[in-house]
DNA sequence: CTTGCTGCAAAAGTTTTGCACACGT
DNA sequence: ACGTGTGCAAAACTTTTGCAGCAAG
């Protein structure tokens, strides 16, 4: 297992060579290819550092000058999630919500329902408590997805 | 796929009259009416005991003779939302799925990601908890929406 | 009667797929 | 070379909307 050694450079670029190396692996052992639009696909994820859309990523990389069609960008998403860099985010149910996972505590969301904020938290007492009600439901826990709406208590009520 | 209620009677639900004089209500405060097609789409809404899609009332309505267009069932789906008779509840985001909220308590769900089949459960202190994360973060919590995966531990790991 | 509602079909938005050609291994 | 990937455009699917006739208040 040949990790290269993270460099002396800011923070987003510490965890781009491992998950290179770890998004090369996944691919090769399913006899998939790396190639220059999964790389680009997968930089573009990792300079995320919330919650996104295939929809921005596409944006983005065009603004770049990166030139990738949706279509390859679904694509590589499948593959980024059964690789288990990604998760997909329920947010709403009209559109597919994606978070960079490795190397993260999973986040969970809290949502101003006035301004559409989201607010990332992570309490590993609730999550364990969670999975021990899963277990109880005898299922072994993989994993979870919380979402709290809230409303700023300051605002006041909107006449109707 | 889950079998009818064998009486399309509706006697046995005692929520009925009351939710159809909230639903009444609520239209009429907006100045909406009360047709027929809404009253049968609340039927309908009445009879599932668990989490529905547009789609399954519609092929439902239709398989007992009720006419119904598959535009008259999303807009209705709004209001019943909008008076807090029903609520979205994220399954997946390739399509909204729903539940009615009037009368009872708020379930969560834990996914048997090996079936696909959900398992409704409430924890009230785990509630608590979660709304108590929420105002720590200074939000008034008005709602939220948990799901936790797990899979069988019976079942042996897939051969891959 | 007035205003909102329905059904239909078309539109809109997201995600998937078929195909011909290009590229990684 | 072989087999997989890519881009494009069309297809698939869910949800929304415009419109002409219909029905509730």
């Amino acid at each position: 297992m040949e990790l290269p050694p993270p460099s002396s450079s800011p923070s987003d670029t510490t965890i781009i060579q491992p998950l290179c190396s770890i998004f090369r692996r996944f691919l090769k052992n399913r006899g998939l290819k790396f190639t220059t639009e999964r790389a680009l696909i997968l930089d573009a994820v990792l300079s995320k550092d919330n919650v996104f859309e295939v929809d921005q990523l596409l944006y983005e990389m065009h603004g770049q000058g990166v030139r990738v069609s949706k279509a390859t960008i679904y694509r590589t998403i499948k593959h980024l999630v059964e690789a288990g860099i990604i998760q997909e985010v329920l947010l709403d149910s009209r559109q597919a919500h994606y978070q960079l996972i490795y190397g993260r505590q999973q986040k969970d969301h809290i949502i101003n329902v006035d301004t559409e904020a989201t607010l990332e938290f992570h309490d590993e007492e609730l999550i364990e408590r969670i999975y021990a009600i899963c277990r109880e439901h005898g299922l072994d826990p993989v994993g979870h997805r919380l979402l709290i709406y809230g409303t700023d208590p300051n605002r006041p009520p909107e006449s109707e």
